[in-house]
RNA sequence: GGGCGAUUAGCUCAGCUGGUUAGAGCGCUUGGUUUACAUCCAUGAGGUCAUAGGUUCGAUCCCUAUAUCGCCCACCA
C-alpha cells in the first residue's frame, strides 16, 4: 500500500488494532521456559467513559507490557472493570429521577436487576475505548468485579476471614433517616442553614454549649483543646454533676479538635450521634453511647424520656434542665448547618448502625513488612510515605455498604429466631413500610424486602447459598474496595488455577497515587493473607493530569479534557506520548497540550522517513538492478565513520531506553527515542545520505538503524510503528507487536 | 486544621548521586518554492533557577525561614 505524504492515524490505527487481536498477539500462553510478565489493569468503572487518567495508565502498561513481550517473556495484561459500587447506583439513580422514580420505588431484587441491565447496556463504551487506545490487553482473561468467579472469591475470602476470627459487627455511625428507616451515603446529604437555639448548659464547674440537649445522655466525655489555659487543671478529671437523670460522671480529655473559640471551648463527645464525635472517641477509646432507637424514639439509655420522639425529648430536657437551673444562656440565634436528605429535605441523624468490621492489626502489620524488607518497592519512592503512614493509622475496617448494587454480604438471619429485625419493604400493594419483622407477614417482607437490620448481637449464619425457609439474607453490600482489593486474586484465578500459579504474584501495580491508600493497602492485605506473598513487587503511581489550567478536572468548573477529542484530532499514539512526557518525576502535571502537537508532529516525521527510504531504495533498485543488501553486524568494521556512528548511537539508545524503562523513567525514554530519530537519524544521517556515493551501504544501514528505531518506538507508539513496520521490506516478517526487541 | 508537593525561558515542564557555556516542546525572530516531511528546513532571541540566610572549594540541587500556589484528608459541637 502506498504511502500518502501526511500520516493518516484514523484510517490507520482501527485497522491495526483489528489485526493484532484477530492475530491472537495479546494472548499470553502459560510457558515454563520462559519467564512470566504480569499486570494487573485497575478496573475502570464498567459504566463509566473513559478519562485522562486511564489513558495515562493505559499508555505506560502498555509501554510495559510490549517492552517484556519483545524481549521474548510471557507478558499478560489484564483487562477487566469494575461495578463501581456507590457512584454507579448514583449515576442510576440520576436516570430514575428523570423518570419521576427512586429507589425506594423497588424491591432490592428488582434494583439490583435494573441496575444490572443499566450496566450491560453501557459498558461497551470503555471496553471500546480501552481497544481504541491500542491497549495490547489480553481479553480472553476479562473480568468484571460482578462475574460468577469474582463473587466466589470474594465470597469465600470474607469466610476465611470469619472463621479466622478476622470479622466481627459492630456500631458504625453513619447517616440515618427516620423519615426513610434507612441510611443514606456522605453524598446523599445535603447540608441546610437553620437557625437554631444554642443551650449552654452546665456539667458541674464546666458549661457546654449544644443545640442537641436531648443527647446529652449519650456523651461519655467532655473535651477541651489541650492548649486552653482555661481548662487545662480539668484535663484528666473526673468531673461530677447532676442533670434530670440524675448524679453524672463524665472525664475530661484533651484533644486539638476542639476549637477553644467556639462556645465555650468545652465540648460534649457524643461518639454515638456525630461522626467527629465519633472520631474523637476512636483516638481516646471512648464508649459508643447511643440514646436513639432505629425507630426514631429515645432508648433505655435516655431514662425517662425513653418512648418519646426526638424534638419531644429535647423540648422535654430543657424543660427540665431550666427548672434544675442548668441552662446558664440561650442563644437564640444560632446559625448552623444541619444534614438533611436529598430526598425530602428531612433530618439526618448521626447513628450508630450494625456494620461488618475486619480486624485489621495482623493485616496491616505485614502490609508495612513487606515494604520495610523490599519485597514490596514503591516508586517514586517519595511516596512510600503516603502509604506508610496511612497504613500505620488505619483503623479496623467497616466492609459493610447500605448500597444495592455490590456483592451482597453472604449472611442469614432466621426470622424465627430474630422476631426484632428491622426491615424496610414492598408490600404486596407495592406501598413502602418498615419497622418490625414481627409486624408484618414473612413472606410479603421476604418478597418486596428493601433491607434488613440486625443488631449487632443478632445471630446469624454464613452461607452462600440460603440455609432455610425463614432466613433473611443481610441486605448490606461489600465496601467496593473490599472486592475490588482482591482483584489480583481475582483475575488470575486464585486459589488453584494455572494462571494463577504461573503469573503470580504480579510484577507491576501502575495506578494513580490518589487510591494508593484506599485501593493499593487493601490488595497488599489481602493478598498476604491469602497467599503470603504481596500481590505485586512493585507499585508503581502517575501523577494526576490537570487541566491546562493546572487545576483539577472537574464538571463543575468546566475544565475537562475529553481523550476523545485529541484521539480524534492528533491520534492515540500522540496522546500517548504526550501524556507520557508528564510522568517524569511522579508529580501531578496540566495537561500538556503542547506535547501532543509535538509527538503528532514527529508522528508524520517518522512516516516521512519510511518514505523516504521506500523512494531512495526503489530509485537504487533501478539504476543497480538487484534489490538492497541487509545490513549485518559482520560490516561493522568496513563502515565509515558516519556509519558507525549512527550505529553506536543506536546500540547507546537501546541500552538507555531499557535502563530508563527499568526505573519506569517513561518520559527520559521517550525523549531519547525522539531526539535520536529526528536530530542524529533524520537530520543528520539521511541529509549526509543524500550526497553518498555508496548509497547501497547507506541505505542498508539506515534500514538497519531505522527498523530498530521503530522497535524501541513500538510500545510507545504502537500503532503507527506497526504500520511503517509492515510497509517495508524486512527480513523479519513477524508483525512489529510480536518481533524481538532490540539487543 | 493535618499531610504531601511545587515555585527553572512568554507557556507547559525536564534537570535522576552538588561539579563545564542550565535543557526540551510549544510560542516568538529572521531566512527558505532543494520532489521524504511547511505536521518541514535553517537561524536567532529569551533564564538573578520565588525571596532571604546557611552548609560547602563549589548550590537549580542539601539545610532553615518567609511568601505564593496546587492536591489529599478533616471541617466545626
Amino acid at each position: 500500500m502506498p504511502m500518502e505524504s501526511k500520516y493518516d492515524h484514523k484510517s490507520v490505527e482501527s485497522k491495526i488494532y483489528k489485526m493484532w487481536e484477530e492475530g491472537g498477539y495479546f494472548k499470553a500462553e502459560r510457558d515454563p521456559a520462559k519467564k512470566p510478565y504480569t499486570i494487573i489493569l485497575p478496573p475502570p468503572n464498567a459504566s463509566g467513559k473513559m478519562h485522562m487518567g486511564n489513558v495515562l495508565m493505559i499508555a505506560i502498561e502498555d509501554i510495559l507490557i510490549r517492552w517484556k513481550r519483545m524481549q521474548g517473556l510471557s507478558a499478560l495484561w489484564v483487562p477487566g472493570t469494575d461495578h463501581a459500587g456507590f457512584e454507579t447506583q448514583t449515576t442510576f439513580e440520576r436516570e430514575l429521577k428523570k423518570e419521576g422514580k427512586s429507589r425506594f420505588d423497588f424491591d432490592r431484587n428488582t434494583l439490583y436487576q435494573k441496575i444490572w441491565d443499566f450496566v450491560q447496556k453501557n459498558r461497551y463504551l470503555i471496553e471500546g475505548q480501552i481497544r481504541q487506545m491500542g491497549a495490547s490487553v489480553d481479553w480472553s482473561r476479562y473480568r468484571f468485579t460482578l462475574d460468577p468467579q469474582s463473587l466466589k472469591i470474594v465470597q469465600s475470602t470474607f469466610e476465611k476471614m470469619h472463621k479466622d476470627g478476622l470479622i466481627y459487627r459492630d456500631d458504625y455511625v453513619v447517616n440515618y433517616s427516620f423519615k426513610w428507616g434507612t441510611t443514606f451515603s456522605d453524598a446523599e446529604v445535603v447540608f441546610v442553614e437553620k437557625i437554631d437555639p444554642l443551650y449552654y448548659i452546665k456539667y458541674g464547674p464546666l458549661t457546654v454549649a449544644t443545640v442537641r440537649p436531648e443527647t446529652k445522655w449519650g456523651d461519655t466525655a467532655l473535651a477541651v483543646n489541650p492548649n486552653d489555659e482555661r481548662y487545662k487543671k480539668y484535663i484528666g478529671q473526673e468531673i461530677s454533676f447532676t442533670d434530670p437523670l440524675g448524679e453524672q460522671k463524665l472525664k475530661v480529655i484533651a484533644d486539638s479538635y476542639v476549637d477553644s473559640a467556639f462556645g465555650t471551648g468545652v465540648l460534649k463527645v457524643t461518639p454515638a450521634h456525630d461522626k467527629n464525635d465519633y472520631e474523637i472517641g476512636l483516638r481516646h477509646g471512648l464508649q459508643v453511647k447511643s440514646v436513639m432507637g432505629l425507630d426514631g424514639r429515645m432508648n433505655e439509655n435516655a431514662g425517662k424520656y425513653k418512648g418519646l420522639k426526638i424534638a419531644e425529648a429535647r423540648k422535654q430536657a430543657i424543660e427540665d434542665l431550666t427548672s434544675m437551673g442548668l441552662v446558664e444562656k440561650v442563644d437564640q440565634n444560632y446559625t448552623h448547618t444541619v444534614p438533611v436528605d436529598y430526598r425530602s429535605n428531612d433530618y439526618i441523624e448521626m447513628l450508630p448502625v450494625p456494620n461488618w468490621f475486619i480486624k485489621v492489626d495482623s493485616l496491616k502489620k505485614k502490609a508495612l513488612e513487606v515494604v520495610e524488607n523490599g519485597e514490596l518497592n514503591i516508586y517514586p519512592k517519595w511516596r512510600e510515605v503516603t502509604y506508610t503512614r496511612w497504613v500505620e493509622n488505619m483503623h479496623d475496617w467497616a466492609i459493610s455498604r447500605q448500597v444495592v448494587w455490590g456483592i451482597r454480604i453472604p449472611a442469614w438471619y432466621s426470622a424465627k429466631e430474630n422476631p426484632t429485625l428491622e426491615v424496610a419493604f414492598l408490600d404486596k400493594d407495592g406501598n413502602y413500610k418498615f419497622g418490625k419483622l414481627s409486624d408484618f407477614d414473612f413472606d410479603e417482607v421476604k418478597n418486596g424486602l428493601q433491607r434488613v437490620t440486625a443488631a449487632k448481637n443478632t445471630k446469624y449464619v454464613i452461607s452462600e447459598t440460603c440455609p432455610g425457609d425463614d432466613y433473611l439474607q443481610e441486605t448490606d453490600t461489600f465496601d467496593t474496595w473490599f472486592s475490588s482489593g482482591q482483584w489480583p486474586l481475582i483475575t488470575l484465578g486464585y486459589p488453584d488455577s494455572d494462571d494463577f500459579k504461573y503469573y503470580y504474584p504480579t510484577n507491576v501495580l501502575e495506578t494513580g497515587w490518589e487510591i494508593v491508600t484506599r485501593w493499593v493497602s487493601r490488595m497488599v492485605m489481602f493478598g498476604i493473607y491469602a497467599t503470603g506473598k504481596s500481590p505485586f513487587k512493585d507499585v508503581y503511581l502517575h501523577g494526576m493530569v490537570r487541566a491546562v489550567d493546572g487545576k483539577k478536572m472537574s464538571k463543575n468548573l468546566g475544565n475537562n479534557i475529553d481523550p476523545d477529542e485529541y484521539f480524534e484530532k492528533y491520534g492515540v499514539d500522540a496522546l500517548r506520548m504526550g501524556l507520557i512526557f508528564g510522568t517524569a518525576n511522579g508529580k501531578d502535571f496540566a495537561f500538556p497540550k503542547d506535547k501532543v502537537i509535538a509527538y503528532r508532529n514527529f508522528a508524520n516525521k517518522v512516516w516521512n522517513m519510511a518514505r523516504f527510504f521506500l523512494m531512495e531504495s526503489d530509485t537504487y533498485k533501478q539504476s543497480a538492478g538487484k534489490e538492497l543488501n541487509f545490513y549485518s553486524d559482520e560490516q561493522h568494521a568496513e563502515l565509515v565513520e558516519a556509519d558507525k556512528k549512527i550505529i553506536d548511537g543506536l546500540n547507546a539508545l537501546t541500552k538507555s531506553v531499557n535502563e530508563n524503562l527499568d526505573k519506569y523513567r517513561f518520559a527520559d525514554a521517550a525523549e531519547g527515542i525522539y531526539h535520536f530519530m529526528w536530530d542524529e537519524l533524520a537530520s543528520r544521517y539521511l541529509e549526509n545520505l543524500k550526497s553518498r556515493e555508496d548509497k547501497d551501504a547507506a541505505l542498508a544501514v539506515f534500514r538497519h538503524v531505522f527498523l530498530n528505531c521503530l522497535k524501541l518506538l513500538h510500545p510507545f507508539m504502537p500503532f503507527i510503528t506497526e504500520e511503517i513496520w509492515s510497509n517495508l521490506p524486512k527480513e523479519d516478517a513477524t508483525p512489529l507487536i510480536v518481533s524481538s526487541w532490540p539487543k
